[in-house]
DNA sequence: CACATTATTCAAAGCGCTTTGGTAATTTGG
DNA sequence: CCAAATTACCAAAGCGCTTTGAATAATGTG
């Protein structure tokens, strides 16, 4: 069933059903009732290319996620991520559009969407440390908001992230209260932005009470998998001065810190403590009475429905300044910490 | 830039210029280079809604997630799926639609599939028993490839499955070879197939060898996060006879049942054994030199990538019979299994 | 009651592509 | 050398919708 078939049904003409169906104000209450009636009756759904066509309007948006050779993984964030922007799209009838390619055709990808209206704008993830992506997209003139911000960037944008380096001093600062002195880190890639921040907050929780920045118990040099976490901590735990406390940048290779622990026989929250980074994934909840995990808690579910909201207003013209929103990791107790041990 | 102007600016007509575009052999190899050149150097890109509208194709294949009120959880190895999936759509010029929903809704979303033309076939995700979306998706004529199977659906259909039987059999097999008795199974969803046919395959292993089935043992009512495998172990091990193995379906939740041994101090290998089913998920590698786990294994990822060829085949209509491909999952010897302790 | 408004409805053009059914130019075959 | 076949190209219709610009019917005004 079509709008043709469906208005020589209705003996009335295609603009008027047209116009019945999209809520005009030019056709009476009567026709439109009928046009309504008669197009639940035939489960009439317009279809979505010839109306993109005519509005130049995709009703999609776009999800690129880059895989390079090493790191061809998809972030395990990103299944709660888009949980969250999905509820946002079906409410509002958009489609997601998800491309998964490799690095080098991110570029095409983007002028791809542009120039063949695949999608009307799109989420950019994971961004890196001056990220050319953002002036690519301004250059193409594709709308655009960012999950994270991207340092270096003199432009403006819309973005939404998480306050990492408060988020990571206040861990820090956490540890250091409860007299731990030896504070590891184990980050994720620090080419990426957040990474790059977390490191500052962290950084600046030991300067700030005069203990040493040690290069020994730092790690970010690759995705945040549960096998990084373990080799990382079991390999610093091995050193000559070991540490006592790990900030983790990751719930996952949180999970890796403290089966290093299991090996080396060290009991968690008790012989060494851990604060991890925990983006609420609903799989490995961190929540219960007293959660396992000491955390800095910030829900990317949350900030799924927020970016695509921001994108759907910009897409609508709704607004045209810049958002930005700055969202305050809370840090929640857990039993993965405790004070340092003395000795 | 556009066919018209495109064939403007070349002094040729549109018939012509998108036939040297789509390689069709009526036009000279002469103008096919020009056309080639010009299309090149404008950067040109055919508008794919409008390609679509006029081929009916839409080159375009759709994901449905139904989340429930209960468990409104993207499943963690859907990630993992789609990187596979992904590869095949990128090489094949394939875009993925995903539609993230409410359970009542999928019967609606599928059939918009259709008659809007957003998508040229779907996959079917976690199929349950009886799956009444496989009859569904027949009758609307809707091209589609199941991940799984479903028990109970006398119709026949294309579908890529584990052997959840004989993967469950054999862990089962190998725990009774090593003297256990007392063997859980901490199951996903009984609801869904695949949980049913592997609680098949640990009851078919205990029978064999003459071990009761003991529902006190089991579980199987819930998604496969952390916590649940840690909350289930946890009680079990607090029964009056308890288990000294089990049986885990998933690796998340199997993480889950280590903290429970910890919790208890039991050291996972020597007091209480885990067999778990990997689906190699990228982030909790379980393949060092010796896995952290015993598992059995089977690809997610590979299994996507199947599927979408599949698919892809099917739609091409370069096969109108249906595939059946049954992964046999291996069993990897890790860390995890040792013999019951005897007391 | 004649004229200006307002409320409804419609025919047709247009979105950017593919494809059908030609035509004109070139080759081939007898 | 001419008819037949082949090659290379094109004009126009069509995909299913929205939207412009008009037409018609209904209502109000002085």
């Amino acid at each position: 069933m079509n709008l043709k078939e469906l208005s020589a049904n209705l003996g009335l003409s295609q603009t008027t059903v047209s116009r019945a169906l999209n809520g005009f104000p030019e056709v009476s209450e009567a026709t439109r009732d009928k046009v309504l009636a008669a197009a639940a009756k035939h489960n009439y759904s317009p279809n979505i290319r010839a109306k993109s066509l005519a509005t130049g309007r995709a009703n999609a948006i776009g999800h690129v996620i880059p895989t390079d050779d090493r790191h061809e993984m998809v972030n395990p964030i990103f299944g709660d991520f888009i949980a969250g922007a999905g509820e946002v799209y079906a409410a509002n009838n958009y489609e997601m559009v998800l491309s998964i390619i490799k690095d080098a055709d991110e570029e095409q990808v983007y002028r791809n969407f542009k120039t063949r209206g695949t999608v009307d704008g799109v989420i950019l993830h994971a961004p890196k440390m001056n990220d050319h992506r953002i002036a690519l997209l301004q250059e193409i003139g594709l709308p655009f908001v960012v999950h994270g911000r991207a340092s270096g960037i003199e432009q403006n944008y819309s973005w939404v992230d998480v306050n990492n380096i408060s988020a990571f001093r206040r861990a820090t600062d956490f540890l250091v209260d409860l007299g731990h002195r030896r504070i590891a880190l184990i980050n994720g890639l620090e080419t990426m932005d957040f990474a790059h921040r977390r490191r500052r907050g962290y950084e600046e929780g030991l300067t700030a009470r005069d203990i040493p920045v040690d290069p020994a118990l730092m790690r970010g040099d690759s995705d945040m998998t549960e096998s990084y976490g373990h080799s990382a901590a079991h390999e610093m735990l091995g050193q000559p001065n070991p540490p006592t406390a790990f900030v983790v940048s990751s719930i996952i290779s949180a999970l890796g810190v403290r089966r290093a622990f299991e090996d080396r026989g060290l009991q968690m929250g008790r012989d060494v403590s851990i604060v991890t980074h925990d983006d609420g994934l609903s799989y490995l909840a961190n929540d219960g009475e007293v959660p396992v995990f000491t955390a800095t808690r910030s829900s990317v579910r949350e900030a799924g429905r927020m970016l695509s909201r921001m994108l759907i207003e910009k897409i609508n013209g709704e607004t045209s300044n810049h958002n930005h929103h700055l969202l305050e990791a809370e840090l929640t107790l857990g039993r993965s910490t405790g004070p340092a041990p003395h000795n």
